[in-house]
DNA sequence: TGTACATCAGTGAACGCGCGTTCACTGATGTAC
DNA sequence: TGTACATCAGTGAACGCGCGTTCACTGATGTAC
């Protein structure tokens, strides 16, 4: 299958959401400009408004673009098979959630921001949502082998979600960097979600 | 006890703090300026300067201010008498935790933002090393009465922090709108922290 | 193959804006005698 | 009580900056015939 042949960029919109990332790299969520990111594209300063309209468009496609993302990550731990139960599962895909963040953070400093996003966005409420139904099919799978029997299913997914949200949160704005004794973020999430185990 | 007599506003910096969060209530941290906060204070745009140096300087003395209270607010629940036993008492902390940034969120919005403040200040790290140590005495008292033995207290604290800071921050974002069968956060809390009981 | 035309990606000048910071100053307050 | 002086809180003009957005445009690409 042949790429469409493209304009004179190529693929600047792709390249700008590049872009986009390592400018949220360098100089954080609210330090970016539309002129710098057109700056590092090597294109004029007006060009991203042509492809997202205005600010809140990038950052929403950008926003959306981490949610497809983060929900193959989920899904990719959700169904591993290395593990055997369905109660491993949950926590692995629990860590994954936290290991997206840490690897992803300009995507995901971004994707929960509806300040800065256009959340009615049809694109990104979907994406958003079939991350979250990562989680729930995640904690349901736990439930029916025997996980936390009787215990209302939203309230689960909350406390699951806040758990890895507040664990990838802190960990990015380095409150956990006096945290000893774990290798990585990774294994500390383990010991973390392993905790309330049966 | 007479006051100080003050001398022209009358205690212009604690009202710069003030306005400070009435600021950020009505258009976010981003959008915060020395110069809307002095405007909002009747005073003219240099005054801030004269009190906390730069913008950091405010944010920083107000991220302080936040750390104080909120060290008072989790202090108060862990010593509460009204719960008979400690780990009853580690729980209320937490509601207390996900309770303060609820009714402070102009505060809390910036106590954990190491991009806007100086995470140096003396004042500002005391202010927030007490904090934890409330959270911290919280889990030893419980772990003292039998809960989690022999687990690492780090770890317990890490996985106590990272579940109310991630109600909190959820819930603040807005992710959690859309979770129903409580009457308010403090219910969600409540029933969420109860979750890892025993 | 060649030509005329339509499309649309990207340009660049221009706009108006609010910001943080600096700095010489004014004038109110407190203090020494 | 009164006077001279020192302190310092707050003023306001000025600076230079980068930003988002608009818009008439250029010119490359694709298409119809």
């Amino acid at each position: 299958v042949p790429k469409k042949k493209p304009y004179h960029h190529g693929d600047l919109s792709s390249r700008l959401l590049e872009v986009t990332a390592e400018v949220i790299d360098d100089v954080g969520v609210a330090g970016l400009s539309l002129r710098e990111v057109a700056r590092r594209a090597g294109v004029s300063h007006g060009a991203p408004a042509h492809h997202f309209g205005d600010k809140r468009g990038l950052l929403t496609a950008f926003a959306t673009q981490g949610f497809a993302r983060f929900g193959d990550a989920l899904e990719a731990a959700r169904c591993s098979e290395d593990s055997g139960n369905a109660l491993q599962r949950f926590e692995a895909t629990g860590v994954a959630y936290v290991q997206f963040a840490v690897e992803h953070e300009a995507h995901f400093d971004v994707m929960f921001r509806p300040d800065l996003v256009d959340a009615s966005d049809e694109a990104y409420a979907a994406a958003s949502t079939r991350a979250y139904q990562q989680l729930l099919l995640a904690i349901q799978a736990a439930q029916a082998e025997g996980y936390a029997p009787g215990v209302d299913v939203e309230t689960l997914a909350v406390a699951a979600w806040a758990k890895t949200h507040g664990l990838a949160t802190l960990w990015l704005e380095g409150n956990l960097r006096n945290v000893t004794g774990y290798e990585d973020v990774s294994a500390l999430a383990r010991a973390v979600l392993a905790l309330d185990k049966g």
